[in-house]
DNA sequence: CCTAGTGTTATATGTTACTATTACACTATA
DNA sequence: TATAGTGTAATAGTAACATATAACACTAGG
């Protein structure tokens, strides 16, 4: 996995998280894989993997169990909050940032249409 | 100024002045504001302020005159090119945010649109 | 009971970012 | 020529982040 060296490392893993869960990658009850093997794949340390299930473990996603392993404890109410909270964040990233260049609201929605269209030509 | 302590303060500093740059605040030949002004202005330390406009120094956006101040030499078409990446990483920051949530092409048109009007409405 | 696989915690180390402080180089002007 | 206002650079200290390493606590299975 690549990181943004601006951002760190431990946040993103958490955002990488919400991902799974929200994505279905992981599922309410399901086991993670092990801090051990999420520090192998995702290439660091077990203490960096640790500060951010620490943190997920606090907002009641998941659930560490000794022994066992770390366990989705997320609610399908919870997940779909989250990920309607998080569209919201994007979305509110995206427009402050353009209108902090001066692109009108209109602009706004011509030029991610534009883009979209982009990426599906692409694709090709 | 607010700053997002996720990231470095000089680099979203360098973002701030691009922005004064692009938004017609710092005109091509225009004066800035001493370093020691802005470090007060910003609430941050003189070496902060440094750190960001050598890089935009290193970018051809701005040029030091030693005893003088910083200096814009920022051509319009660099200024327009400048703008013109800026939104375009912003799109892409946005649409890849998205598609990683797994929200369709359709859904994140619809849901920024719904967003936009919805920042309309507030405004009231 | 032992072992392998879990989570948890602690220590030490290195790097980067930021601050505070000081000093130096240069320019304009009174 | 002195002074105030510029940019520039160096030092030292603090904090956050990340790493390496080791040890400890618990669980499951042979």
């Amino acid at each position: 996995m690549q990181f943004d060296d601006k951002v760190p490392i431990y946040y993103q893993i958490k955002e990488y998280i919400y991902r799974q869960i929200i994505t279905g990658k992981l599922a309410p009850g399901d086991k993670m894989p092990s801090v051990r093997q999420l520090a192998v794949d995702l290439t660091v340390n077990v203490n960096t993997i640790q500060r951010a299930l620490s943190e997920l473990t606090a907002e009641n996603l998941i659930e560490p169990k000794r022994g066992k392993g770390n366990f989705v404890t997320a609610t399908d109410q919870q997940i779909s909050e989250l990920k309607e909270q998080l569209i919201n964040e994007h979305l509110q990233q995206l427009y402050k940032n353009l209108r902090e260049l001066n692109v009108s609201d209109e602009e706004i929605l011509n030029d991610l249409g534009r883009y979209i269209d982009k990426q599906r030509d692409d694709q090709k």
